[in-house]
DNA sequence: CTTTTGTATTCTGTATGCAGCATTTTTTTG
DNA sequence: CAAAAAAATGCTGCATACAGAATACAAAAG
């Protein structure tokens, strides 16, 4: 558990000069990983005492993290009881990709619209990245690269509130794709799926670009659907 | 300010013999009352000291009500000076709008095929009694009858993450449309909008309904538009 | 008169302490 | 020996206390 030395130096400054991230910020990223990675699995209670010390911060600010994870739909509040790790059914996945699905459709035709050209780019750096780090067969890195572009197309569509959802969204649903470990040839089927969104983004072709995104989902519904 | 008494009465045990709701909730309420009805305009700091005394509660839950909200996207916090009322701009509500409309889109769809019969007799009730109301002129009824319309529908479609993703919007906007005050004529044509959404949900007809609720919208920005 | 610097105050951020509820273990009773 | 009652433990929820940062104010210098 190297979360309490980065903490800690945080904390007291560390290498940078000027403190970046505030406590508060930097225990929301850390216990949401936690959850993300698995350390801390759905239906774990978040013992304030225990993870407190674990991380080398009093039980208030904790609390106050877990008060925002739990707005943000990962962690539930027990009244007198705490919190526990929210455990998604088969059908909260499939009804949040569903959701997923119709505002990536959303975005992408924003994004034709209105995205600049430097921040196409941008997604097709990433989009090259990410396809080496697929034929170097470096899964974790994919996977990252694989949700940046999602939110970067997101985030290229210019409205902030369907960039916004689209997080939620898409934080809710990592702890699942993150277990979620297709076979060789559904992956080769999600790389040229990104191909051609690429090509439809670089394009600016509207309706194109919806449907693959489209399409890109319910396939990925179809990817996880076991592991669920 | 009689937040003060209801809140107290809660804590006590009031008459209820059960105490309902936790402390945490009833304040995270009672922010966002504040915050949408316009006692905490936006921009306005959530001074602890002062609040929590005006509450009578202390800083400690305050602070974590506010870290909720935060999270909700009411709130912004800067590090170090606590937080503030979120600002939207013209262009904020526009995009909040936009995503609204594909949400509903959606949700319409969905009801159309997985609502009980039960569930839409409750939303054209919901509809009977807000008409009602706009024939009495009663304005606030009308307006909070009309979100839970909006809500219903979203619930009606069964998709939980759908539901949770309008409620957040819906709430970020509350603010907004509760400002909005249009005139006569086209408060009319609002009502006459609801009246087409609920036949073409008792139609089960999708196309209609989605059709419906995403003009329903569009001409929803054109009513607050000149308000923000 | 403006600007700057030092000081005082106010507020946030975090830690700690205490009361009450939930749960578990022990004791008592049938 | 089983079941119920009672005590004990552990944890949450809230309040209070303290330290540090930011801001406001005041005095002094240009």
């Amino acid at each position: 558990m190297n979360e309490i030395t980065s903490l800690e130096r945080r904390r007291e400054g560390g290498p940078g000069p000027i403190r970046r991230t505030a406590l508060h910020d930097t225990l929301v990223s850390h216990l949401r990983d936690m959850i993300i990675e698995g350390d801390l699995p759905p239906g774990t209670r978040l013992h304030e005492g225990q993870l407190g010390e674990q991380l080398g911060v009093s039980r208030t600010p904790l609390r106050e993290a877990i008060k925002y994870l739990a707005s943000e739909g990962l962690v539930e509040l027990v009244p007198s009881r705490g919190a526990v790790v929210k455990r998604f059914s088969a059908k909260d996945v499939q009804d949040m990709l569903t959701v997923l699905q119709s505002l990536e459709e959303l975005a992408g035709r924003l994004a034709c619209e209105t995205a600049s050209d430097a921040g196409i780019a941008e997604v097709r750096a990433l989009h090259d990245e990410m396809v080496r780090r697929y034929q170097a067969g470096d899964r974790l890195q994919y996977y990252k690269l694989n949700q940046q572009i999602h939110t970067a197309i997101a985030q290229l569509s210019g409205n902030a509130a369907l960039a916004d959802m689209h997080a939620v969204l898409q934080t809710r649903l990592k702890r699942i794709r993150f277990i979620g470990h297709e076979g060789p040839e559904k992956w080769a089927a999600a790389v040229a799926e990104h191909e051609e969104m690429i090509a439809a983004l670089e394009a600016r072709d509207k309706a194109k670009l919806s449907e693959v995104l489209g399409r890109h989902l319910t396939k990925a519904w179809e990817r996880v659907r076991d592991s669920v």
